[in-house]
DNA sequence: AACTAGTGTGACAAACTTGTGACAGTCACG
DNA sequence: CGTGACTGTCACAAGTTTGTCACACTAGTT
């Protein structure tokens, strides 16, 4: 299992049916929309890894779903493959500049289209592809879903793994308490600000072997970044 | 690619183009025939490597067409898996009669599909993967369907069995307790998910020898590992 | 130096997750 | 038919995590 969750968003029924047998085949749990609607708000619910998004469909496109997903900053990076109709290249055009990052025309064959999938997930991320993160002996291994450092296994939570998860995807930047609960917990909570602070100490805690608990860093009144440059 | 070659025999279209698609992303060939008659000129003339067969087809039935490569030398050894409704139970057993290989049941999963497939294939050709796996000292030796740990022999039930294999030839990976459903117990059934806990609890008691046990790990919040690194 | 805003910390209750013992139902076998 | 093995489920026990809060401490400003 790929651990990606991918989102179908397309009116048609039966292209949505054919897009899910061909990406659970291929190891991806799939989440489906038939509008636009339904999409933004399983968008933010579930935070796909991906989303293929049909050109066009009744009440709002998806054309312009894309514009918004692309100005929203908590939704900026999920990659959008368009799925347009054949011979229309100015939607393709169109589609790029929005910000999709890729388009494929129907009709399609189904590997094409996981090919094209893996291709752009793999560019949206190139770290995150199944293989460790590794940053001054500290390493992160999705597929075993374990931290180590310096080959010592190291213990946290859920949540404290999905926050170091997040930094070690997103270093040298910081971040506000609101932006860690939209990223790590997630747009449909409601959380405490200072509950991002706990959750930074245990994080702080858990990492405590030979001092790696510096490369998570108060960035005071702003939040917090991860950082391999340490003061002194 | 794996060489193979699938012939789909089916009247609806609808289900020919969904087992397409997941053939084609399991990497197989696939041929169509929406009748007997089409079926059967496609069998002789390019002699597939198995068959899936629906049951019930105006004009000659699935089950006349089995009967039939089933007498001719030539098309005998081709295996076949029956597509059946649900709820018939009759038609299943009149399949095995007349010599299928399996059947399966609509609806279905195409990866509980795929899995039936290649088990199908596997003992038609029975020259594959019959290694027997060691870790630690734990044995699986799927030719003699055993387990042993240290040469000492350890007794489990058939899903105890099935889940410790699926580890085996999987290790290092974190698995939820739906997909390990999916792998272990197939795609089409409706059991709990803590019921893979209780499983889990049974696979570790039948392991305790020597701390065994320890191997099939806990993944909080996630599910389960099976992991050679022993936390201390 | 005093003050204030911002962050760190220990502790706790509630919620959540996983482990466990037990049981009923089913099935294969003698 | 009786019996033992197997399976899935459930209620309760045990363990862990989470979010919050009051207080302590620190950094920055005046």
């Amino acid at each position: 299992m790929t651990g990606r969750k991918i989102l179908i968003v397309d009116d048609e029924s039966s292209i949505r049916d054919m897009l899910r047998v061909a990406l659970e085949m291929a190891e991806y749990d799939c989440l489906e929309a038939s509008n636009a609607q339904d999409a933004h708000a399983q968008i933010v619910d579930e935070k796909p890894d991906l989303i293929l998004l049909d050109w066009m469909m009744p009440g709002t496109s998806g054309i312009e779903l894309a514009r918004r997903l692309k100005r929203d900053e908590v939704t900026a990076g999920i990659p959008i493959i368009m799925l347009t109709a054949k011979g229309e290249e100015d939607n393709k055009i169109q589609g790029l500049e929005v910000g999709a990052d890729d388009y494929i025309t129907k009709p399609f064959s189904p590997r094409e289209l996981v090919a094209r999938l893996k291709a752009v997930l793999r560019r949206a991320d190139p770290q995150s592809n199944s293989s460790p993160i590794l940053v001054n002996g500290l390493c992160l291994d999705p597929v075993s879903h374990r931290v180590t450092i310096n080959k010592q296994l190291v213990e946290m939570g859920p949540t404290e793994y999905r926050l170091l998860e997040f930094f070690l995807t997103h270093q040298e930047r910081a971040y506000t308490r609101s932006q860690l609960l939209d990223h790590v917990w997630g747009g449909n909570v409601y959380v405490e600000e200072r509950t991002v602070d706990v959750h930074i100490r245990r994080l702080r805690k858990a990492l405590t072997v030979d001092g790696h608990e510096d490369l998570v860093q108060t960035v005071r009144g702003t939040g917090y970044r991860f950082s391999t440059r340490i003061e002194a």
